[in-house]
This record gives C-alpha cells, structure tokens and sequence, in this order.
RNA sequence: GCGCCUGUAGUUUAGCUGGAUAGAAUGGCAGGCUACGAACUUGCAGAUCGGGGGUUCGAGUCCCUCCAGGCGCACCA
C-alpha cells in the first residue's frame, strides 16, 4: 500500500470532472496556487482546453466545477474571471491525510523498483590539499547519495581519486631531487622499503606546487633555465612511465604517497560529513585498459589518427562537429579519456549498475560526452544503463571572477571551515552559556549546516558565487535557521514528555488558518522528495524545509503549543512530532544534522 | 571561427508543460521578549524580468535579433 501525493488525488478528481463533461482529461492538472490569498490549488486547464473546443474558458470550468461540487474533498471549488478554477481543501481532508502519513515510514512517497547506482563525486588529487573548490561536489554528490538510499537504491559513492597523472610522476620528481639517497631511486636496492613514512602530507602539499612551478618558465627566461625546466617535465614524465609500468621504488614510493593522502583525505571528508563506499582512484581502473582496447579493436572502431588512438563519436543530430573521442595518446599511453573509460568498464563489471551519475565541473561537459557515447559505442556499458552527467557551476568569487583568498591564493577546505566554525562560535558566545567544550561542537554541527544548505539552495548547474561573508550569516534562509526551528521543536516536545505521554499519534481537524496551513505543507513532502529524486534537485528540499519552518515559527509565535485542552494537545503533539521527522529527514538527506541545542 | 551556458529588486535568488497582482532572503526603515528558546517574529519601501521585435485572448517562460558576461572546442588531468 502507498499513498499517492495530495495534489494527484485533487488532480485526478478534477480530470474525472473534464473526462465526465466530455473533454480530455489532460486538461485536469491541478497545481499549487500561485495566488493564496484566493486560493490553495488551481487548475488552469479550461483555458488551455477552450482552443480545442472551442468554447469559452469560463463555460468549460463552470461545467467541470459542477461535477466536482459535491465531493468531500473540496472546500470550495469554484470558477473565476477568464476560466480559472480556484481551490480549497477541507479541513477533513487534509488532516486524513496527514495521519496517514505519521504511518508511514517513508512519509507515503513513490518507491520505484530498486536500482543499482554508482556516484561518482568527489575527485580530489593525491598529494594536493582539498580547497574550496572541492566542496560543491562533495557537498552535491553527498546529498545525491543520501537521496537516492532514501529511494531504496543500492548506491555506492566513489570518490575516484586523481593518482595517475603526471602530476605524481613530478611529486616523485621533486622527491627525487630532494632525497636522492632514498631506497626507492637506488636501482640496486633489494631490501624491504621503510614502513613508516619518510614524509607527511604537509610536506607534499607544499611539494606538488614547488615541482609545478618547476616546469614553468617565463616568456623571458634564459634557454638554460627553458632547458632546466624541460628537463624536469621529461623527467617527472619518465617517472609517470615507470609508475604506470609499475616499476620497483616508483611504484612502491606512489604507493606511500597515496597511502598518506588517502588517509589525511578520509580525515578531511569525515569533517565535512561526507562518506564514500569506495576509495578506488583512476589508478584502479588500469588493468582494464588493455581489454577495453581490445574490445573496441575487435569491433572496428577504434583508428589511428596523428599517433593517437581514438573512437569517432559523432551523431547525425550533432549541430557541431565532435571530435573523436581519444583513447590513447601518442605511444599508447593513457590519458584521462583512457581511465574514464576503463572506470565505465571496471564499474560494469563490479557492479553492474542501472546508472552512474558524475557530479563535476560543468565545463567537462564535452569530455563527458565524448566519453560516454564512446562508452556505448564499444559496449563496455550495459546498453541499459543510464549515464548522467550532473554539471556543476563554476566557483566564483563575490566580483563574478574565479574565486582567490586575499593573496590571490587558493583557500584551503580546513581554513573555511575553520572561519565558519569560529564565527558560530562567538555568535554563541553573546548569549547562551553552555560548556566550552560543547560549545565548539555545536558550532562544528552548525557552520557545517550553514555551508551545506547555503550551497544545495543553489540550482547545481548554475555558477556559483563563493561568499564567505554569507555563508558565516546566520540570519533568514540558511542552515542555522533550520536547525534552530527543529531545536525548538525538540525542546518543546522534550519539555512535554517531561511530565506527559500521548496516547494516540493522531491529529485533529484544525481550528486556526495556521495549523491548516501547516498541514498543507507537509501533505507536500513526499512529491517534494519525489521531485528532488527524480530531478536530482537537493534545492527543492532546501526550499521546502525553509517554507514549512516559516509557517511553524509563525504558528509557535500565535499558537500557545502546550497550553492545549487534553485532545488538542495530544494532537499538538502529534503534529510536532511529525514536524520533528520531516526536519530531520529533511536535513539528513542535505547531509547535516542538529544539535541538542544551540 | 564553431558551439554551449547565463542575464529577474542594491546584493543572492525562486518562478513547474506560456496563465491571475513576478515569490523569497539579505541589506534599509518602523514595531514585538515578566511567554513553549529573540539564531525568532509583525509590517513598510525597493523589479520598465539585459534591449528591441514577433507568435498568443495571455510571454520572465516560446521564436527571431541585438547587447553584456562566462565556458568549451584531442596528446594537461
């Protein structure tokens, strides 16, 4: 048994009416009003349907309303002006409704049959710090993951680390030129390499941007400092070599490095209350590469063109020209294309999912494409599988340009965190007297509800503007205010149960506009979280929960919660309680969760 | 050059297959704690929806065109 959404029910009502009176029953979409001042619901069909029939509006609406006239469920219906068909509930209804949704688990929504999905988010590099710009895809991939777990699927979240690029061949470079005299560079060393790490993550952060640097010449340099830097990047690309020929001390010093890495990563991660299922990186897809190859080989498509081997990609219906996708570059070594290939196929065959969702930068977009229609093309991916490709904006500052930290670097994921951390923590510190100690946990639990939310209210494939002045705001649509709505709640609740117990879970009918209009929102939850599965859409959870803390802080300001007659206030309860379930899934599947208080 | 995306109050934004008076938030101004938590709440002011055409009974939404900004176009990932 499943309970259909609110509105469908209104809706097929209404298309029972138009069906009746002998017009087609598409026209009977119900949607939520856009006027509430006259009205809750509205179906505009009978103007969308006077051309087909050609008849006037009003007359087609009167004919439908006619019909609908007597149902219990309707309040009011009624026409106006052109053809509009105007909308109230009863007070019956919705309160029905509402019971049964404090019975149902998953709040009545829509469970589709179990699918297999991989997300892939995440995609930080080896031996680089996380910034900022790791954070929407973690914060979006995360969410995205705990939506479609809601929606009874078997997901699994990989991070697909960057370990297989010439960025770990010049890491190993500089490492080289640092430490000659490590056992990893001493061809002839046969013993057991050191157990312990020879060096920390804070070294390779600092490491990485040096040998970059390295590789970089300006215009007016000398030709020995051209040849110098010349000479690194061959290097640092011999060793990206020897890595991928797994060769003894490059291979096991790349080893280390991920090791380390992986660990400070996993460690970051957990601060931001982000999980993976799996820590495979681009690395782990390799020992495919050369089936996959085969198989595109057996089936004809895949040729040479300038030294590279590539896959042509272009459809009849493309308004463009595309480029072949490359699968191997010049020598037969991998490139990015390759690993992502390679991670189709890996995923096919470990998993066999219904479809893999990629949350990343928007502008990889065409690589994407390339990628996946390639995919397809050489069978690698059950044809069934859906391949989506989840784009998010870019990151800017608050001038609309790329975002920089005050000295034009790349701010770092701890820093902010840590900026909003103390900012929470001194809003604290002007009222409320709690523990220090707890006092910093409460405020990790809230900045982090601030970032969350302040970045899932945007829509996912618009830029993004970077503001740490608005993330560490506390006031109107943001984290903190929806975690201190449901405090409240909790405290109220926690305040009843001190001294009384309900005896049934159950709402009655309500007798202030208010309460009705709190049980209208939450008769919209489970199309909401439908709407937000369906269209990978975090945003709409954010908007909802925001609406419905609005109306309950309004009807907490004009209602005194507690000070019901005995019925009414078990039915209070009743109804705070659902509330309390509807924030906390609300926010679970945001990825944050609430304090005790604040 | 080819292609894609974006443009809505000072700022950040919503707007479902075209439908009623374009919703919010923030900032600004004016109010509300002897109350179940004031990180709350009540109100006011603020938008020629980038410009111009067109289709339509009806356009922020569809079509054309122009303007502004961003992004992408195989051997970096």
């Amino acid at each position: 048994m499943r309970l259909k959404n609110f509105i469908l029910i209104l809706q097929e009502k209404i298309e029972k009416a138009f069906e009746e009176c002998g017009y087609n029953k598409e026209y009977g979409k119900v949607i939520n009003s856009n006027r509430p001042d006259l009205c809750e619901f509205q179906c505009d069909g009978a103007l969308m349907a006077a051309k087909q029939y050609k008849k006037a509006p009003f007359i087609i609406a009167e004919e439908v309303v006619e019909k609908c006239k007597n149902n219990k469920e309707f309040e009011k219906i009624e026409v106006v002006k052109p053809g509009f068909i105007n909308i109230d509930v009863s007070k019956e209804f919705v309160t029905n409704y509402c019971n049964q949704i404090i019975n149902e688990e998953k709040f009545g929504c829509n469970m589709e049959k179990e699918k297999t999905v991989v997300i892939d988010y995440g995609g930080p590099n080896v031996a680089k710090p996380l910034h900022v710009g790791h954070l929407r895809p973690a914060i979006i991939g995360e969410s995205i993951k705990r939506i479609h777990k809601f929606f009874d699927n078997k997901v699994i979240g990989d991070v697909h680390l960057g370990d297989w690029g010439l960025q770990m061949g010049l890491v190993i470079e500089e490492l080289k030129f640092r430490h000659p005299d490590w056992p990893y560079f001493n061809e002839n060393f046969d013993g057991e390499y050191p157990k312990e790490s020879l060096f920390t993550v804070s070294d390779l952060e600092e490491i990485y941007p040096c040998a970059s640097s390295k590789t970089k010449v300006s215009d007016n340099a000398t030709e020995e400092e051209k040849e110098k830097a010349n000479e690194f990047k061959e290097n640092a690309r011999k060793n990206t070599a020897y890595l991928q020929e797994k060769k003894k001390g490059y291979y096991d010093l790349w080893k280390k490095i991920v090791e380390i890495s992986v660990k400070d990563l996993k460690e970051n991660y957990r601060k931001l209350d982000v999980e993976f299922d799996l820590w495979l990186g681009e690395s782990d897809s390799q020992k495919y590469v050369k089936q996959m190859v085969e198989k595109m080989q057996k089936l004809g498509i895949l040729y040479e063109s300038n030294g590279a081997m590539v896959v042509d990609v272009q459809e009849p219906t493309d308004t463009t020209e595309i480029n072949p996708c490359m699968v191997l570059k010049t020598g037969g070594v991998s490139c990015y294309q390759t690993t992502d290939l390679a991670t189709i196929m890996q995923r096919q065959i470990d998993f066999d999912p219904n479809e893999i969702i990629y949350v990343v930068d928007k502008r990889q977009e065409l690589h994407f494409i390339q990628v996946f229609r390639c995919a397809r093309k050489s069978k690698i991916i059950d044809e069934d599988a859906k391949l989506t490709f989840l784009g998010f904006g870019t990151m800017n500052g608050k001038d609309g340009k790329p975002f920089k930290t005050r000295n034009g670097g790349v701010m770092r994921l701890e820093t902010l965190i840590k900026e909003i951390n103390e900012k929470v923590y001194e809003k604290m510190n002007e009222t409320k007297e709690i523990e220090e100690k707890e006092k910093r946990e409460i405020s990790e639990i809230v900045g982090l509800s601030a970032l969350k939310y302040a970045d899932l209210s945007n829509q996912i494939s618009k830029d993004y503007i970077f503001d740490i002045d608005k993330f560490t705001s506390f006031d109107g649509k943001t984290g903190p205010y929806i975690l201190y709505t449901l405090v409240r709640i909790k405290s109220i609740l926690n305040k009843f149960y001190e001294t009384s117990s309900v005896k049934e879970n159950k709402i009655l009918e309500p007798t202030e506009d208010i309460e009705k209009q709190i049980l209208l929102k939450i008769a919209k939850f489970n199309q909401v979280l439908e709407e937000s599965y369906l269209e990978n859409a975090p945003s709409k959870i954010c908007v909802y929960l925001y609406e419905i803390a609005n109306i309950f802080n309004s009807y907490y300001q004009k209602v005194k919660i507690l000070q019901g007659e005995s019925d009414k206030l078990e039915s209070n309860i009743s109804l705070l309680t659902l509330l309390k379930r509807i924030f906390e899934t609300g926010i679970n599947l945001l990825g944050f969760k609430a304090p005790k208080k604040m």
